[in-house]
DNA sequence: CACATAATGAAAATGGTTATCATTAGTATT
DNA sequence: AATACTAATGATAACCATTTTCATTATGTG
């Protein structure tokens, strides 16, 4: 689990899309499957860029925009002007979650409390829009807002 | 309700947060409020603009950034590149809906069945996790993401 | 009515993302 | 392994929604 360069999950997934594999790539992902927190676009091209220098910004964004596609990933904005990025694992899987953002400070807390009940509640939902709407339904978003402690505890009234 | 210029509910509003009254965001509301779909800033500004033409469109985004902060507003993001506008009505009023949103053009389809039950687990969650997480949660976003009607019938493979 | 200061518009700057294009590198076929 | 076809890449420039700057104007208060 260590090191999931050359995964071959990832060089199948690709093959059958019709995408070449690369290190580029494989870099990419591992990078974002390691990580703990969102990353941006610009977070991952540095640290892949650390590892393999030739790897250029340009790169990173064609690669997050076809992982997207794919739904290898899953593309988040937070409200701080850029878009973030995570694995995405199995709707039902442990890993599934949803998001808190403070809208002061931007800030993200993924909580996975609740969320059986809502994704049961989401799949019933999904359900019912597909056929009322002629719509296939691929992902789900939920999110709250609101202000985390911190902002919360220094409110400030204007601005 | 047809024109709701000088609307003494948003003076009161913008007063009791400590806003200036001008016919800018009076206006900008005004065109919001009417509109029946969800606007861009550049929308709301070509729209404020050709009835009060000394509004910029500087103006604009700064009256729709206080807005969304007053929560007169709710601020989206439907991947297209730019942020989406619409009035916020109370929660559990007739207007309130959420989203399908086509990942392939873009097409935002609001709809507001199955939404008494949403919001009912909603707040539940939301209690559980103001109190977990100590945050204080002001507004919610759902959305579900796939292909409309037409896309899917389009579907293209790749790209 | 005058004053303090918030609000404004025009223009420029910012910054995340995308397009261009010449070069490189996978992959299927010999 | 060498070839050929074409996708992928990197550097650079372009794009474009949004913000910042700053001098001017307008609002609300005393």
């Amino acid at each position: 689990m260590r090191n999931r360069m050359g995964s071959p999950w990832l060089k199948g997934r690709l093959r059958c899309c019709g995408y070449k594999i690369t290190i580029g790539r494989e870099a990419i992902l591992d990078v974002i499957s390691k990580a703990d927190t969102h990353l941006s676009a610009e977070d991952i091209y540095i640290k892949v860029h650390s590892m393999c220098p030739n790897i250029g910004l340009t790169t990173v964004y064609r690669t997050l925009e076809i992982m997207v596609k794919m739904r290898l990933l899953h593309k988040f904005d937070f409200g701080d002007g850029r878009a973030r990025y995570e694995i995405a694992k199995s709707e039902e899987g442990e890993n599934h979650h949803h998001h808190l953002v403070c809208t002061n400070c931007n800030r993200v807390i993924d909580y996975n409390d609740f969320i059986d009940e809502e994704v049961r509640l989401l799949k019933e939902t999904e359900k019912g829009l597909s056929r009322k709407y002629n719509f296939k339904i691929t992902n789900h978003l939920i999110q709250f807002y609101g202000l985390c402690e911190k902002c919360e505890n220094l409110r400030i009234k204007r601005k």
